[in-house]
DNA sequence: CGCAATATTGACCACTCTCAATGAGGGTGG
DNA sequence: CCACCCTCATTGAGAGTGGTCAATATTGCG
């Protein structure tokens, strides 16, 4: 990875470090001179550590965050004291809309790899987008998105079965580093396999015992964090219920 | 119910008809005048009746509807030919809003019981919001709180078992007709058993089940569509899954 | 090197689904 | 106004997926 990072605000890009952007910012309707103003207010901090936290449910909110590498784990607590994980999240990904309305986190961030985030200060992020229309048309694009993907995860929960979840899942990651440039059919899981099992509503056995299956199967290859997908037309498959149609229509399938 | 109705745009209030609303809107940061702009930009239809669409999966996006009197079921059709709920939608409450992004709906708005809904068109909104800041203010809380919400429903899905999701569920109407003004102990379920199940991840016989089970452990009163919460506490001790702890603490539970 | 956290694997069990039959409304048309 | 039908709801019995508990590996880290 180059050491100028880019950071992919979903459409809105943004400028982390220091780069020129013109070539990633005019097509999608931020001028420079507006790019630039964006990238004025927007603050870096120094890496964050495995196991540090960004914010903690009920921290006064400041804006929101842009991980420019590594990745982060988001999830609220319970009154019983388990946890629910909201979310990975990724390079280029944004965390803390949620916390937009009520000026306080609802949910905790973790880190679970070094990790480096923009801030992107919240009170001078809106008084610049009513300043620049096009930004505050980025933001509701940015939130519509986030909340439209919401049923995704609806529909995994209410109504996938363990071999769906856990095939949408590696799906999803792996199209959302393909998209940012990784390898798609290999990477490296940051987060253990009881977060999984958190995040997709299954325990850690269940998420270990698919490994194995999917590994005996040899759609994919998994050691420790390191997995290799075999067949991913096999896991789209998988994902999307058909147990072994042809897979010649629709892509979809996205967490 | 009043002929001047009132719709709680969330934070955000939008008169329908042909109301005076001054004393609703100064508090929370528009000015009467502005109000008058929104309210000119929304328009009005006839009502809707059951199974009609508001919309449908894949419509073009003209614009952001609030609900003012009735009910809406909003879902996801699968490539299986099965559905999934993605939510209930009361007087008060704003629909749309995830299809800002892609232009298009991405999932279907079918009529419950007869409703009357504001369009809100999304372009002359976003518009408007650049001219009215504080609109925008309330358009960016709206959104969010779009997205907090949606903790609500992972931990649901995820964690929850049948009774929890039944009483969550049943909780959460209660509280949102209170906020309307309605009776929180006693109201009509405008969806069918099937769309609750399919709301909770649950199948319809296991709904069935539960009501007959809550209502001989006298927590409710259920007689088809009609609903009696008679015992709200026990309802809150379910949902949070505490077997019958004391209940002296938070209060939460929403869906 | 040793401890603690994480992962794997097995056995058992329970919650909820599925299937099937019955019952109750609500609407329509004769 | 009633008979019919169709949808929706209820209830029971049985089965299966995934959870729980427990034991054992494995890894990472101090």
């Amino acid at each position: 990875m180059s050491k100028t990072t880019i950071v992919n605000f979903n459409d809105l890009k943004i400028a982390c470090e220091n780069c020129s952007l013109s070539r990633l910012c005019l097509p999608m309707g931020l001028e420079q001179s507006d790019i630039e103003r964006l990238d004025q207010i927007v603050s870096r901090s120094k890496p964050y550590h495995r196991n540090d936290y960004l914010f903690r449910e009920g921290d006064t909110f400041k804006g929101i965050y842009a991980v420019k590498t590594g990745s982060i784990k988001t999830y609220v607590s319970r009154e019983d004291g388990s946890d629910q994980v909201l979310g990975f999240h990724l390079p280029g990904e944004i965390i803390g809309l949620d916390a937009i309305e009520a000026g306080v986190h609802g949910c905790t961030a973790k880190i679970l790899e070094t990790t480096a985030v923009c801030l992107i200060p919240y009170e001078k992020l809106e008084k610049l987008s009513v300043e620049i229309p096009s930004l505050q048309h980025q933001m509701f694009r940015l939130m519509s998105r986030e909340i439209s993907n919401e049923s995704n995860m609806l529909i995994l929960l209410g109504k996938k079965n363990a071999d769906e979840r856990l095939a949408t899942f590696l799906l999803s990651l792996s199209q959302r580093y393909k998209q940012r440039g990784f390898s798609s059919q290999e990477f490296n899981l940051s987060m253990s396999r009881n977060e999984i099992g958190n995040y997709l509503g299954l325990a850690v056995e269940t998420i270990s015992r698919l490994f194995t299956r999917f590994q005996d199967e040899g759609i994919l290859k998994v050691e420790r964090k390191h997995v290799e997908l075999l067949d991913i037309e096999a896991l789209k498959r998988i994902s999307s219920h058909c147990s072994q149609n042809d897979s010649s229509s629709k892509s979809s399938a996205s967490i």
